[in-house]
DNA sequence: TTGGTGTATTGATCCAGGTCAATATGGCCA
DNA sequence: TGGCCATATTGACCTGGATCAATACACCAA
């Protein structure tokens, strides 16, 4: 059941009219450059929980934008230990990491049943060529990438199991926000075990520092939804419990 | 003293007879290309250590290249912790997370007396549109970054001190082999503090698993290089302690 | 040579969170 | 409506690594 499509905004076939447009890879670009961006774009049926868009090692032949849904990206090493990268939501570009050599560095699979912008790649990079607008709409989308990696990295390696889940949930509040839907019941639409691979906990972790939020009256937690009672109390944990950095 | 630089082969003033073109900017670029690319790059004076190339929140003038020695980047988040984001060699590119709102989301930071090629963003820009094969040069080498910082997060958060030391010097290892040079001492420029910070670890701690990594034979540690006396006994404590993931 | 300062190593203690194990809850199908 | 299975919560225990503190080492200046 997609919890999140039941709220979305009514989506258009065409990037044009797209309520995500703004946040989406058309963002920026004038109507002509948007209208030959949008004859690349294949939205496609709806796909199943668990699809699988692309398999880490696959070569690269299309990147694909969240329309509504959400997925996460996995990443698998060497010893086969699998780590998730991120959770993706409606406006999100999912593929970036296949530029570099032309294959996908991780899977991506749906979380719930979602619909999926397909782009391919190579018309997309003679378009890249023809429109500076969509070159630097394309730099910029990826340099983001980047920085929210870095924040990602800060939140990995300072902060304790507290500090993880409400950076998470706060988070992913915003990037709710951020789509114009209700920032406050946050669905958790990934499995437990997903949110502790993700933070680098274990899930029993997750369910504790869940329920003592809950019992701090910070958070409301029902199954596959948060609410955010206190939204400053949150933050507040957020940042606890961050270790001092020793000065170099 | 720039352990690093006594070994480095030549450098040429110009990116066609750097030895480094083929890791950096560069690479796939004709000559033709290649000479226009080259007019932009200004290979400056030697800088010395400590010496902040760009802060964080300043504009996006200048993206750089290490010519060589070597450099951090820090990031520092709103409650003020820092966080080591990567360490930089010759050929490396900083500058990238600047692009997605035109300003610098970390600072970069000499680790020892070293040269930058800075290369102006403004012009790069119209470059950019004018050579499609340095913007598909671009977004590769961002690609790039965003895999490796994939990789990054999985060590962070799935090994424990050993591992996530181990992982290190093999990785700046296996980096002195791509830029041709011997891939066993290697020369940590940092300080303990720095290595500790970016490995999310206390200096303690490293000092700890690093005599611990020298009793057991596997490396030989003195005072700012490592000999790697065990190869694949240090590849095998890199994966060793890294946590099973719980299937979803 | 000595003293001072910054950096690295080592030792002793403690706790957050990992591990193992039991129990609870909800969704689904017969 | 009950039984099954997947997922989530809770409990008890233990260990890796953080913390606090002392000591060692290197480098420089007087």
């Amino acid at each position: 059941m997609p919890a999140l499509s039941q709220q979305m905004q009514q989506l258009s076939e065409t990037c044009s009219h797209c309520s995500l447009r703004y946040l989406c890879l058309p963002d920026h670009l004038d109507s002509h450059d948007l209208q030959k961006l949008e004859r690349l774009v294949d939205s496609g049926e709806a796909v199943p929980a668990e699809t699988e868009l692309f398999a880490q090692g696959d070569g690269l032949t299309h990147i694909y934008a969240v329309r509504d849904g959400s997925a996460k990206t996995v990443r698998i090493d060497e010893e086969g230990f699998e780590q998730i990268l991120g959770f993706y939501y409606p406006g999100d570009i999912l593929g970036f990491d296949g530029f570099a050599d032309q294959q996908h560095h991780c899977s991506a699979v749906a979380l719930e049943t979602s619909h999926f912008c397909r782009i391919p790649v190579d018309q997309l990079d003679v378009l890249v060529d023809e429109l500076p607008s969509l070159r630097q709409r394309l730099v910029r989308l990826m340099s983001q990438v980047l920085s929210e990696d870095g924040r990602m990295m800060l939140t990995l390696g300072r902060k304790d199991s507290e500090g993880r889940i409400s950076s998470l949930l706060l988070g992913l509040s915003r990037r709710r926000a951020l789509r114009g839907m209700p920032p406050t019941p946050v669905p958790l639409n990934m499995k437990r075990a997903d949110l502790a691979n993700f933070l680098s906990m274990r899930l029993e972790t997750v369910s504790r520092v869940l329920t003592r939020l809950q019992r701090a009256g910070v958070i409301k937690v029902s199954q596959n939804k948060v609410d955010i009672l206190d939204r400053d109390a949150l933050r507040e944990r957020s940042s606890r419990g961050a270790w001092v950095a020793d000065q170099s």
